[in-house]
DNA sequence: CGCCGCATCCCTCTTTCGAGGGAACAGACA
DNA sequence: TGTCTGTTCCCTCGAAAGAGGGATGCGGCG
């Protein structure tokens, strides 16, 4: 990419307003211009593909195809891709898990045009960004474990509230091992009991209701 | 107001990228004007007293004084107040507020110009303007009992995972007292168990995390 | 005035939770 | 190979939850 030229971006945002306002904000930058617009997930990796931008500017919860999914694959088929994650906060496990996908940078939806552009040039430059408040979140956030992939099945069926009973019966497992895999997830979380496990959960974003 | 006088607006959403992209939205219609941009309910409040707008847009989740407090104020100081909800879809008990309140309109922020322009027209000329789909779920939430401020209380110390033990201490009740309010909770949202009044309350909008 | 909803208190009873142990087996990893 | 983690199973036991009754004041409303 040459320096003459503008910045070409992708944008995928599930709200016509949100993308409106991106296009507004990114058009008032001549260096800067929107190539593509993506409405959910599947549309996303479409168009990324086609168009080749040089940053893509994702929105992590979108209908279809959730935003992480479409950062894995946009990677997959082109690792050398630069994606800035823009969503509203809502738990560091969303964040987390995109940073891992190979999201390159992450800001939040209530940034203004100050912190906007400097984001996109930033990854468009192939560098890092993230807002020092997320960044320490991140590092403190792993002073939490995490769950394995059969606790969140069992934290699910607890915050549809069923009974340890029930929910041996759904997973074919007995009540012992749901208690067990209980009893993980209350020492993980730091917690004391199902119905704050399971607030704490939505809260860090590690499960949805 | 004339009607050959253009229709001067209020925004009020925290989001400045929302913001941004309304104004792109509605400066496309030469008939329409944002007058006054608010980033919170405070703001909102006063902004409408000195502009007296034909129609104020406000978003429901903002910092500070909420939305839906916004809107009291504002109809409270001026009856006439027209007033268009926009917000993303978060339980139904934000938009029941919101219209006992003195909201004439509602529209999902993944409305697209087509849907929100009209909306704006008809607000302005003191109409009411309901999605159908909203309108039926609405009416569908009648089948539920609102819960007591009481209930409401015990409900949110159960979400924080605190055993009726500890939320009698806390709310200087008995046991037994907390034991009877949980359930009323149980019978009123329908469930069975105390995590599963939590997550049915969360998607409701009936309390938040 | 009586009726009803709310909040408060009390009882018993069975079931469920959650903490405390121990143990087996698979796969990953050094 | 040994170790570690995840998953599964097992046990006991006290505390908590939830269903079932009944009862008292207090306020609003027809």
């Amino acid at each position: 990419m040459s320096r003459a030229e503008r910045i070409r971006i992708l944008l995928a945002d599930d709200h016509f307003i949100v993308r409106s306002g991106l296009v507004a904000l990114i058009h008032s930058d001549p260096d800067l211009a929107v190539v593509a617009q993506a409405s959910d997930g599947d549309q996303a990796v479409e168009l990324f593909l086609r168009h080749r931008p040089d940053v893509a500017l994702l929105d992590l919860r979108m209908p279809g195809r959730s935003g992480n999914a479409a950062i894995e694959e946009i990677r997959r088929q082109c690792p050398d891709a630069r994606i800035l994650v823009l969503t509203a906060y809502s738990g560091d496990e969303d964040i987390h898990k995109a940073l891992e996908a190979g999201a390159l940078g992450y800001v939040l939806k209530s940034s203004t045009g100050d912190d906007l552009l400097p984001a996109i040039r930033a990854v468009a430059a192939g560098q890092r960004w993230i807002p020092r408040d997320v960044a320490t979140r991140l590092a403190m956030r792993s002073a939490y474990e995490e769950l394995s992939h059969r606790e969140i099945e069992v934290l699910r069926e607890i915050a549809r509230g069923l009974a340890n009973k029930e929910i041996a019966h759904k997973l074919a497992i007995t009540e012992h091992t749901v208690k067990d895999h209980l009893k993980s997830i209350l020492g993980k979380l730091h917690v004391s009991a199902r119905t704050e496990a399971v607030t704490a959960a939505v809260q860090r974003g590690i499960i949805e209701l």
